[in-house]
DNA sequence: ACACGATCAGAATGATCGTTCTACCTTCAG
DNA sequence: CTGAAGGTAGAACGATCATTCTGATCGTGT
């Protein structure tokens, strides 16, 4: 059972994309080794159950963000732009990318139990990334740096959530203004 | 079929807990029929499917919110104030009853296709609900009522997640801050 | 008295769930 | 040469899924 190799990795990635597109209870194994053309019996060589795949898609994820959030971070020169540059990132994001919603929201609304592996690992996200944002807008000098990193984040599960049921053209712009004016940015 | 009937009342306020607390793709039938007293017949003669009863659970949701959002407007007599007590609502609501995240949110999880019924009175809601707060957002004479009310739907949102996955400890004073800054309010 | 409609009781349907199993094939290191 | 490791193929497990069925029981209005 090696931590990775092809099989592995291809049924991870089928499975993240169908995660998101369509849920977590309503896909079944059998669909999901059949469209990563991988055998029952190499999904439990790798994964002990269903939970351990589900936890290793919000991990997976995680771990995709925190890459964007360092590529976004290393190209804001200035500190001080920081905070702009993570909200344009959000909106393309949303606009582009996460256009069903919030993956952690979402895999939380059918994990009902906090102590879940799998809700551990949203808790895990969650923490990280409102200590990043708090983070960045020390570095930007805001006032009140706890309480705007804090107010970010809840902006950012409401503009993917309002981007997956209101569409973007409607909650992107909102999510921007109010975010914007927020970070103490000119809009 | 009656419209109403006390077998079909229980079982519909029976399935909207337990849809809430647990999700819905994991609860079965048989779990809803047991704890509802009611046999499995008596389930398919109220409801053609379990889909329609999911569908009953989001519209009695959306009713039960329209009755207080009407409770609240009665309550607060200049029109200056409607704002703010909305956001009071909001606040008391995320913390003494929707503690396991917005029902609408979840559910809209757990069904990917936007024609479902079950999404199309998610919108339904959704669509009152920003008209509401933006008829209160013009009563209250602030400027670009529009966007005031679009950014105050989303702020319910994310303050109905942040509670659920944060605590409603550290989201909730976030949301109420945010929103009456927004709202052209005294904090 | 009677019939009807609502409900109860419980078995049965076929499909799908997550999981385990046996058996065979390939690759590569000792 | 051998044998362990990673993979494929496919059957099989018991459990649960949503749905349908037969048949009896109760209450109410006529």
């Amino acid at each position: 059972m090696p931590r990775t190799s092809p099989a592995r990795d291809r049924l991870l990635a089928t499975a993240a994309q169908i995660f998101y597109r369509e849920g977590i209870h309503a896909v079944g194994v059998d669909r999901l080794v059949t469209e990563a053309g991988v055998t029952r019996a190499t999904f439990y060589k790798h994964f002990p159950s269903k939970d351990d795949l589900v936890r290793a898609y919000v991990e997976l994820e995680d771990a995709a963000l925190r890459r964007l959030f360092a590529d976004g971070a290393a190209q804001a020169d200035d500190p001080s732009e920081l905070l702009g540059v993570v909200i344009d990132g959000v909106a393309l994001d949303v606009e582009h990318h996460h256009t069903r919603g919030c993956p952690f929201i979402n895999a939380a609304a059918e994990f009902p139990d906090p102590e879940h592996p799998v809700r551990v690992a949203v808790r895990a996200h969650r923490d990280w990334f409102e200590a990043t944002l708090v983070g960045a807008a020390e570095a930007a000098g805001v006032d009140d740096p706890a309480g705007v990193g804090r107010s970010l984040v809840l902006l950012r599960d409401a503009a993917l959530v309002g981007s997956y049921l209101d569409g973007p053209a409607v909650a992107v712009p909102s999510f921007r203004s109010t975010a914007r004016r927020l970070a103490g940015l000119g809009s």
